[in-house]
DNA sequence: CGTTAGCACTCCCGGCATTGGAGTGCTAAC
DNA sequence: GTTAGCACTCCAATGCCGGGAGTGCTAACG
């Protein structure tokens, strides 16, 4: 089924491997050279000139050097790279500087982001999950002063999040925590999806308290619960990708930076995508777009590559590197994948603190 | 003392305002045109010829047109500018994007900085204060979940952080709050600056519980504290400065990000001016630093026009503007402005909700 | 004496042709 | 099937030229 045979396939490889490393179209004798083939520069032209006829190679123009295509590089990754593990010392660098002691998942998230980016050299997101279908487990309002009150929201995957909110005045401690309590007996188990603010005022009116001060406060709550469901987007090393000759031209690299800059259109881009990743039955944990398969004003002639973290069943957050399409794949997806692992391991840690109380409960 | 006449005035305040319109060196010929001076060219050549001699004025070479230096920005910020106060339009316009519902100091900037990029076209940076004297007021530490606690810090100046931590998993929920309240009345009403692990320590060993338990939550305490002092820099709309062609090369643009993204030095070097403010005696509500004024690696041909929102007495955050040297003082001026005084009002409401509680307990 | 018109001079910038280098594709020979 | 040789192509760098915009100087003017 694949057209290649062996000699094209490592013609290929060379010719992605060395313009990932220059960025200028390669030429026949050049490959040769760099990589002491075997055969001669006339043999490896009609090599090229047939590789670019099946799709893999493109001619910036006549008379220049060859250039991978998005699907030279598409069979680069998928078949021909090759994927080294991370040296021990390169994971320890990278374990030192990932704050793996997080308490909240967020953080977890943009540390992951910082580090890849740092290490990779590219841009980095990283993305906290919508929520919906996740239980609601604790919400507890907390007095702080007269007429303010802290709402935390504890999610069953461990994900917690809080909120500062306003609250009547005359309210106080011990009635507030009545409400709490109504509310979390109420709601506690739903999913986040199922919440609507009905069933927050049906589970408040349990306290049996005047609606008056209930209302804002019921209100609150529920907004604070919705929050929880909102996807956060943290980017980094923006400034790193104006330094590839790629961006030589400030408007590419404006619009680069004015895509990472609207809020969501990346977030987006990824939440839609990443669920489509067993499509091709790859079994990687990892997803790769190449080029113009990523759809996004400003983003052309980037790659991204993705994962996502997870305890074991949801997903608790996508990380992801973007970089020009002559990025080096291997190197990303290695320190990727470590980076996931590290960040599942703390994740699961976690998660296993919440679960030695639901066993304690029962 | 100041060396100017009347009409070298006008004409430095021409040459300032067009080239800040147009970005290109200004000629005589064309001033007299597009001010319709009652002066020939030949008498503003002189006169141009002459404010270069004083330093307000520069040549990029031989038989170009004139520039202004950082000293005739200088002039021109003090003395020439004429700021008007916002349209009512566009006062409504800012309003509406401005989240001035925040109950946390954080949102506020956040919001801030975001406002300001967006309406002024250039970008913005907002910092959280380090908050050494202000008082401790509330820490509270509640129970999530065995094993996980929330400790929620308040100071005086109503500001709230909260962060999750890790705690033993055989504390109840009973033990931790008689915990916090043992260390809360211990040290509320101390400056941060004066906590210290042993204070905290001290505080902490009134709730006459063993220290085995104790120091690992007391550690925390501690450390949720020392954090709310911690400043954080939030900045918005980097893309839009590489619409500008003082970075049409990707070097300089690439300088600026990297600054930009450089953590804590744009922070540190605004904490470190902002408080000279009161240096020369103006009495203006903000700060322009110009050019060279700025002596950052890759922030050469920029200018920051900062204030600071404050509630009457303590500083609670500084937002600013950072744009090419040749941004639109007047407007950047009455936008940070408007924009200090609607986080002002906002801040004051806050603070009022805290002061009623003082009152309420007197 | 300040102001102005005229003029020579300077310098940048864009367009144009030239040239050298790198690469291709073709062909003929191995 | 592979290779050496060769003509051809195209880009990128270089140098050159001319127009345009601006300056500074000078002499004349009110």
């Amino acid at each position: 089924m694949n057209p290649l045979d062996d000699r094209k396939k490592s013609i290929l490889k060379a010719v992605v491997d060395d313009y990932i490393e220059t960025a200028e179209p390669i030429g026949s004798v050049q490959l040769v050279a760099r990589h002491g083939l075997a055969v001669s520069s006339a043999t490896v032209r009609s090599e090229m000139s047939e590789l670019e006829r099946l799709g893999y190679l493109e001619q910036p123009h006549t008379s220049a050097g060859r250039v991978p295509s998005d699907q030279g590089y598409r069979e680069y990754v998928d078949e021909l790279m090759r994927v080294d593990p991370l040296a021990p010392e390169e994971e320890r660098r990278i374990r030192g500087r990932l704050d793996d002691h997080f308490e909240e998942l967020a953080d977890a998230l943009r540390s992951a982001s910082s580090v890849l980016s740092q290490t990779t050299g590219y841009t980095s997101v990283a993305m906290t999950p919508r929520l919906r279908t996740s239980q609601l487990k604790q919400i507890k309002m907390l007095m702080i002063e007269p007429g303010r009150a802290i709402v935390v929201v504890v999610l069953a995957a461990g994900i917690v999040k809080d909120r500062v909110v306003r609250i009547p005045e005359m309210l106080d401690a011990e009635t507030l925590a009545k409400i709490s309590a109504a509310v979390e007996e109420g709601l506690s188990g739903m999913k986040l999806e199922d919440i609507t603010l009905v069933a927050v005022t049906a589970a408040g009116r349990r306290a049996h308290l005047p609606d008056g001060l209930l209302n804002q406060i019921l209100y609150e709550a529920y907004v604070s619960i919705k929050q929880a469901d909102s996807m956060n987007v943290y980017t980094d090393g923006a400034n790193r990708m104006l330094g590839f000759p790629e961006f030589a031209a400030v408007g590419k690299a404006k619009g680069f930076l004015d895509a990472l800059a609207s809020d969501g259109l990346v977030a987006g881009y990824l939440a839609e995508t990443a669920p489509s990743e067993g499509g091709t039955g790859n079994p990687r944990p990892y997803m790769i777009r190449i080029g113009q398969e990523i759809a996004l004003e400003g983003l052309d002639g980037c790659s991204f590559v993705t994962t996502t973290c997870t305890d074991g069943c949801t997903t608790l957050g996508s990380i992801g590197v973007i970089g020009p399409t002559r990025m080096d794949y291997a190197k990303v997806v290695s320190h990727i994948g470590f980076v996931r692992r590290t960040i599942d391991e703390g994740l699961r840690r976690l998660i296993d603190a919440g679960r030695s109380e639901e066993e304690n409960r029962t």
